[in-house]
DNA sequence: GATACATGTGTAATCGATTAACTACTGCTC
DNA sequence: GAGCAGTAGTTAATCGATTACACATGTATC
């Protein structure tokens, strides 16, 4: 920077004044500016900027499994709005563990991003109390925590599950086996309590870990057991329980009802297509960075509750005439 | 760092010291800053220090497409390679625009990142060369430019490629598909090249963008002409061109033979199984990350070459037999 | 012609760390 | 006890930007 202000011989000041763009300089004085700084190819140093301006321009996002579709889609959507906000976002991979997640947490606030955006693994709460004391924006996403302060986006899939129970009753299946995610996760817990409460009596729950191989040894579990019917909380539970599935050579639907929360693209693509209660992903991440970008603005957000849809596709079998 | 140092009763430099590991400070006064530190809750400012020091352990990733589970299985291995160094990752979605990953690219040297990681959307080699000519390591990832300096890391799939041109013509194809990758992506044209070589004169081609409509697209125009196999050159273009074949009702693998080059989770869960050509993933993330990182510490790695193998599943029909 | 006011630019402090150079103290040797 | 070495800690410069304040110049007003 001094150097392009020697080239153009005024004082840094003015320089920063150009590029920030301030009412001040003359037209002919931004111009040499520019010219000394197309000629030196010079570029600002972030890092000095915002260690000077206190802010990053970027935002974090501390999501559970980069390798989960559903997260990936996500991370996606909320780099996307970040970045035609002017915002980067730096994405940390927590891996389902809450020690990861919390050394993710804290480099990213040594890094002093602006705001964080967190899928936290657990429901405790005493990470986001720390973030929030330290005064930087939080908003969670896909999950909650105890006693959230904070605002948080999510998808209700309630009217959806119950949807999708009453058709299993219906359909007179009495042992349906609910493959659930960790009940220490506000979405492993809700999701499994509006299912099994509609379903009255005729669920077994096994729980998993929202990952592919704890869906395949559940529906191991739930298939010895007699069940009729799977519903796998997610869509990596689901892949597990379909290779189970597939292993044993069940006939969907004959032989075993399936659905899955979550949509993916190739669930149509099986025989018989998968039904599934698909999430707004891209909406959540949208919003997300909205309501964080917002909280930075210093404005209060809303918490956002986006609505899960039942896609029936045909692997319930009669359940869906 | 400052009340640090005062609650401590010492100097910022002896805090600094004890931050830092240097062997200067006596057990004693090392406590003392550690229990200030502790008590004050005290974190470094990352910025500042980076200022400082001009390393930031921060590795930049740009990759093509985050929503392609190709690139989120790299993205997912290069931030675990990462993280065991010490070193965070800032991901960049280029969304396979020479644009967008122009300015990511940019973005990501300005907030002076150690290293950069880089999937290129074209072969064009410009901008490669302004980041060596910045003095920044920068290592390829899958793809290559023309010319390229710098250490590259990529699969091999012409053993696998001319595996599967031996088989088709073996089973008597005559009206070969294949789904291109854009031909100016060294991907793209080499793979296609290979196989287009090794199936003589018996293939079609049509060039899609890596992207799930385009391989539906490209395999609705292949299956117009008659094509009676279909290899797609890359997950999400095959899963285009599934949808298109399920969409014709064509039964895999009696009316049509069909192969992918990206082995995904899904596949084997199709009926039948499909045949792919797998890349390993999560070593080439390794790999690259690894790379960059001896390039920042001043050695000179070695390109990577890992080999892609051919999966047989049945999708091919008596093609493998 | 003096006063006031607007405008454009420069000077220097500042953000929060690191570290070279220096000072102060301790203990050892002869 | 002078001289020296070694250790522990301090002072202050530095990284590269931003910005409050000061200053100089030009214009309008009386």
């Amino acid at each position: 920077m001094k150097d392009v202000a020697q080239h153009a011989g005024v004082s840094t000041a003015t320089v920063s004044r150009v590029l920030n763009g301030h009412a001040a300089p003359t037209p002919e004085t931004r111009e040499r500016v520019l010219a000394a700084i197309e000629e030196l190819g010079y570029r600002p140093n972030a890092l000095a900027r915002s260690l000077r301006t206190t802010s990053t321009q970027t935002l974090g996002l501390v999501i559970s499994d980069l390798l989960n579709p559903f997260f990936a889609e996500i991370a996606r959507a909320v780099e996307d709005e970040a970045r035609s906000h002017g915002y980067c976002v730096v994405i940390g991979n927590a891996d389902e563990s809450a020690e990861q997640e919390a050394t993710y947490v804290r480099t990213l606030l040594d890094r002093r991003v602006d705001g964080l955006l967190l899928c936290p693994a657990t429901d405790d709460p005493s990470l986001v109390r720390e973030v929030s004391a330290g005064g930087v924006p939080v908003v969670l996403l896909d999950r909650t925590v105890r006693g959230a302060t904070c605002p948080v986006v999510r998808a209700d899939g309630s009217e959806a599950l119950t949807a999708l129970a009453r058709r299993l009753v219906g359909a007179g299946h009495t042992r349906i086996g609910v493959i659930a995610g960790p009940p220490n996760t506000s979405t492993g817990r809700e999701r499994t309590d509006v299912l099994v409460g509609s379903l009255g009596g005729l669920a077994q729950v096994v729980h998993g870990d929202f990952r592919q191989e704890s869906g395949s040894q559940a529906a191991a579990r739930l298939l010895d057991d007699g069940a009729t019917a799977l519903v796998a909380m997610d869509n990596l539970m689901g892949l597990g329980a379909l290779g189970e599935v597939r292993a044993r050579g069940l006939q969907i639907p004959h032989e075993i009802a399936f659905a899955v929360f979550d949509d993916q693209p190739w669930f149509p693509l099986l025989d018989p297509p998968i039904t599934v209660i698909a999430q707004p992903t891209v909406e959540m991440g949208r919003a997300a960075a909205r309501s964080l970008l917002a909280l930075i603005d210093g404005r209060q957000p809303d918490d956002v509750r986006l609505t899960a849809k039942l896609v029936l596709r045909g692997s319930l079998g009669e359940a869906e005439l």
